[in-house]
DNA sequence: GTCTATATAGCGATAGAC
DNA sequence: GTCTATCGCTATATAGAC
């Protein structure tokens, strides 16, 4: 392998590591000797691949954004927008465990990233509200009055359930509440 | 005034610092200077009134504990279930300029206390825990099954509204997705 | 009870050898 | 590109005079 891929190799190691670290404890409590032990970089070396402490999260958030795009994009393959949408939810039920114990990533560093306006807070909204929009599009295409509204009545419902199921450590409220919301979506219209 | 009344003031006045600004800027970034800065409080002298900063933070808590107790009871006095659960989600409604500016109160304590895995965090799930708990007694009045399903679904509703109105800025959405959930009120059963 | 001054520790960031 | 050592700052918490 040439320098240049072992860097990157590094570089996405560092990544990784921040985004599990910073599901698992926030952005934070998680600090930079935190993330270079856990991707096995010196400490004084993670500054050769971020300037500072906030590049690292803004990695984080284009991580997570460019998993939702990889998401949407296998979703938009199924043939019925009922099938997308539920398609959408299930991705909370099949990491029920996770979510109870971690909470949605997403919801969680949307959370945090609120609570401080600078300029990541701004790139941090994208990643719901690519959801919302997706999500929207999947309501407009059915026809249904309102499709924003539902949007957003869809994706609070699975966030809102995410933060109950992750405050009560209970995985089987989260599954429960996408399966009522799935049949919420089979009924409409 | 007495001693005693002079400090219990001064007691109240740090929580009531730390209760908003924790609703600001979050636990995390709140820092004891800020508490006792706001309050008009020598820094050294928080340490009379509390001990460590986790017992601040427990006081926060509480405080938010004795105003859901409140409120309940205030809406109990109502004559039908369902004016009662209308009533607790038009709080949001009513505070929606706030919620879009620093999310709902009890969701961001639960986000951040979610992380860190101490004593704080089963005292904080108390909070949630009385809104699905006296939802479900609405919600089993009205005679419906499921009525812990009923209510999980509609505080997630709620706070996922709260989620995505503070991350978009959007006091509007909480508004109109509160109308949403009391409009489903009414047309159970 | 209240205050100032300070001890202590941890974190982001940098310097500089290799 | 990588590492060790360390600076500078901030935050919790304490000491001790008043």
């Amino acid at each position: 392998m040439t320098n240049s891929r072992r860097s990157e190799d590094k570089r996405s190691r560092l990544v990784a590591a921040a985004t599990e670290l910073v599901q698992r404890q926030g952005v934070q409590r998680t600090t930079l000797a935190d993330i270079a032990d856990t991707a096995d970089v010196a400490l004084g070396n993670v500054y050769y691949y971020f300037k500072t402490r906030e590049d690292i999260v803004h990695a984080v958030i284009e991580h997570h954004e460019a998993e939702i795009d990889a998401l949407l994009a296998r979703l938009d393959e199924r043939k019925s927008p009922k099938a997308r949408l539920k398609g959408l939810a299930e991705q909370w039920s099949n990491s029920a465990d996770m979510v109870a114990h971690d909470g949605c990533p997403l919801g969680g560093l949307n959370y945090e990233l609120n609570k401080c306006h600078d300029g990541v807070t701004d790139h941090a909204q994208n990643l719901l509200g690519k959801l919302v929009a997706w999500a929207e599009s999947q309501f407009r295409e059915l026809g249904l009055r309102d499709p924003r509204g539902l949007a957003v009545h869809y994706i609070a419902g699975v966030e809102g359930a995410a933060l109950l199921s992750n405050t009560f450590g209970d995985a089987p409220l989260m599954k429960a509440e996408v399966r009522r919301l799935e049949r919420w979506i089979d009924d409409l219209a």
